[in-house]
DNA sequence: ATTAGGG
DNA sequence: CCCTAAT
């Protein structure tokens, strides 16, 4: 293993791109360690998991990069290296780059003729994830847009590299804000409220200082952040102002929740796609092209006065009419009185307890001090992992637990947090790029399928073999992917269209290039974002957003379409003329899963 | 096979 | 995310 070190991973570019600008979200920092005799090794297992999923994912919009403290002796600097990765090509970042680039190119190329295709092809039905890709794609942008910005996105590359490098300051990975900086928040968040005014009418992030970019922050997202680096924070407003992911890499100017790029005298797709996105986020082409019978069927309501909606809203949509539209709503929205499914416990909860209880612990619930005691001599031998020399000779780690009593060997695991195969690193230093290797065989795998579709959606066309972790058979849990803003929206678009529930039809069509997200996933997280939604309106009324921002913050407006969404959910078949929302909130509501109408 | 809910 | 009852 020589030399490996690096730590700098070049993601590729891919169609999606939802970023015209993948430039500063693909170079990843990675921390090792140095130890003693110049090797490298990763800081931790996590670390690891780390990269890998910055590998895997391709929204990760946050620079990964850490300093490193739990050696105990002074690292120089330079220990720290973030050397480029010379394996295998000895590719500089550009070349890599480009390289990245050229594939891409081939892909489209490849993909673009299916896709012409399907496009003209009214029956296919997977036209409408074709389209809803395009929140996030630019594929259909012409060749030469991605050789136009293939120049920018090298020089953004290398700057905000050499900027990253530079300062030291602005490497703080923005996960950490919360560690990164504390006399900011006093002095910054005098008032409890942000101010949304900041948001009115044209807005050049770029001319705004940290501070006030932060405030901006604030004021589309609900919570403050430390973080100091200005392209994250404007590319992170710029997302959350337009309700889209798709941040061209230039300019910041924000008029109307929509991007404007100076720079660029035609505005391209991104102006275009902003406005399709915002306030409506169904783009328009998607009622062009006939869709299956099942979308159809939504469709069937909309096409009117989608468009005038869209123009209706796209000017409107300010931090006003939404706070508007919050106290509206805030009124009207009980509690859903759906009657829910009840549930009788679940047979595991049974087996436990007709199992466990009558043996020792006979059926009494222990108090938690004599819990304590009674696990006190088990509690020590299970902090640290015993070797047992298995049947076969093999040895296996275990450690011991207690059941109802007894004392057990169970496979040691980390309680904490489940690690990911230490080998995976070696693979990974050893230059054994499974990962593209498996990411080609896999895009080829699916190519058709998604060619359908057209732009795979790249942070979708990760191969499934990155969603689990699969270590020999034995039933892994699923490696844990955020969500990311794209995702987010195409769930809240399908919601829109097909209904919360209709989760499967959600994921055929604004999922099905994201292998790794089931039906019930979709479920899941639209739950969580009913959650995020209605917790909102309370943290607002009160008390101070006291969540940690422990993921990534979810524009408001995007929380607020999905309470809408709830809402009109919940009433649906209720009153559906008696809407105050209609004039403007309601433009979401596509949607009549109830059949009728 | 999907969906809903609890964990 | 996982698990599993309900549908």
């Amino acid at each position: 293993m020589g030399t490996l070190v690096d730590t700098e991973i070049n993601r590729d570019y891919n169609a999606d791109s939802s970023s015209s600008n993948p430039v500063a979200d693909t170079v990843v920092y990675q921390l090792v360690r140095v130890e003693d005799d110049g090797r490298l090794f990763p800081a931790t297992v996590d670390e690891v998991m780390k990269a890998e999923h910055l590998l895997e994912d391709d929204k990760n919009e946050l620079f990964q990069v850490e300093t490193t403290t739990h050696t105990g002796k002074q690292i120089p600097d330079e220990s720290i290296s973030f050397k480029k990765c010379e394996s295998s090509e000895g590719l500089s970042q550009s070349e890599s780059s480009t390289a990245d680039l050229s594939t891409l190119k081939s892909k489209v190329q490849e993909e673009s003729l299916p896709l012409a295709q399907t496009l003209n092809d009214s029956s296919k039905k997977e036209d409408v994830d074709t389209q809803l890709n395009d929140h996030c794609n630019h594929m259909n942008s012409s060749m030469e847009k991605v050789n136009r910005e293939d120049n920018a996105q090298s020089r953004g590359l290398n700057d905000s590299h050499i900027a990253s490098l530079g300062s030291g300051e602005t490497c703080l990975e923005p996960v950490n804000e919360a560690v990164t900086n504390g006399s900011l928040d006093s002095e910054t968040c005098s008032s409890s409220i942000p101010d949304f005014s900041i948001l009115k009418g044209e807005i050049h992030l770029d001319s705004l200082t940290i501070r006030e970019l932060q405030e901006a922050f604030r004021a589309t997202f609900g919570r403050r952040t430390s973080v100091k680096d200005k392209l994250w924070l404007k590319r992170r407003i710029a997302m959350g102002l337009t309700n889209s992911c798709d941040i061209p890499s230039g300019n910041f100017t924000i008029k109307d929740n929509k991007i404007v790029r100076k720079d660029d005298a035609k505005e391209l797709p991104c102006s275009l796609q902003a406005s399709n996105l915002e306030a409506v986020p169904l783009p328009t082409e998607q009622l062009v092209s006939p869709i299956d019978d099942t979308y159809q069927s939504s469709q069937r309501f909309s096409p009117a006065n989608q468009e005038e909606d869209q123009q209706q809203s796209s000017c409107k949509r300010n931090r006003e009419t939404i706070l508007e539209c919050d106290v509206k709503s805030a009124d009207i929205s009980e509690e859903p009185c759906v009657a829910k499914r009840v549930r009788k416990p679940t047979k595991r909860y049974i087996e436990e307890l007709s199992e466990f209880e009558p043996r020792e612990c006979t059926g009494k619930v222990f108090t938690p001090s004599r819990i304590s005691e009674q696990c006190h001599s088990s509690s020590k031998s299970r902090s640290r992992p015993t070797h047992v020399i298995g049947l076969q000779g093999k040895t296996s780690v275990t450690r011991q637990d207690s059941l109802g009593g007894f004392t057990v060997h169970v496979p040691y695991v980390c309680r904490v947090r489940r690690q990911r195969p230490r080998k995976c690193f070696i693979a990974f230093m050893n230059f054994v790029d499974l990962e593209s290797e498996k990411r080609d065989r896999e895009h080829f795998d699916i190519s058709e399928r998604d060619a359908q579709h057209g732009l795979a959606d790249n942070s979708g066309d990760n191969s499934d073999d990155n969603a689990y972790t699969k270590l020999e058979g034995s039933n892994k849990r699923k490696h844990h992917r955020a969500w990311t803003l794209c995702e987010v929206l195409k769930l809240v678009d399908g919601v829109a269209r097909l209904g919360a529930g209709k989760w499967s039809e959600i994921k055929r069509i604004a999922f099905a290039s994201y292998t790794y997200r089931t039906s019930v996933d979709l479920k899941d997280k639209w739950r969580n974002l009913l959650r995020a939604s209605f917790a909102l309106r309370t943290t607002e009324k009160g008390a101070k957003i006291s969540r940690k921002p422990s993921s990534l913050p979810i524009p408001i407006p995007i929380l607020m379409r999905v309470r809408e969404l709830a809402e009109m959910h919940s009433k649906t078949g209720i009153d559906f003329t008696t809407r105050t929302l209609s004039d403007e909130g309601s433009t979401v509501l596509k949607e009549n899963d109830t059949g009728f109408l």
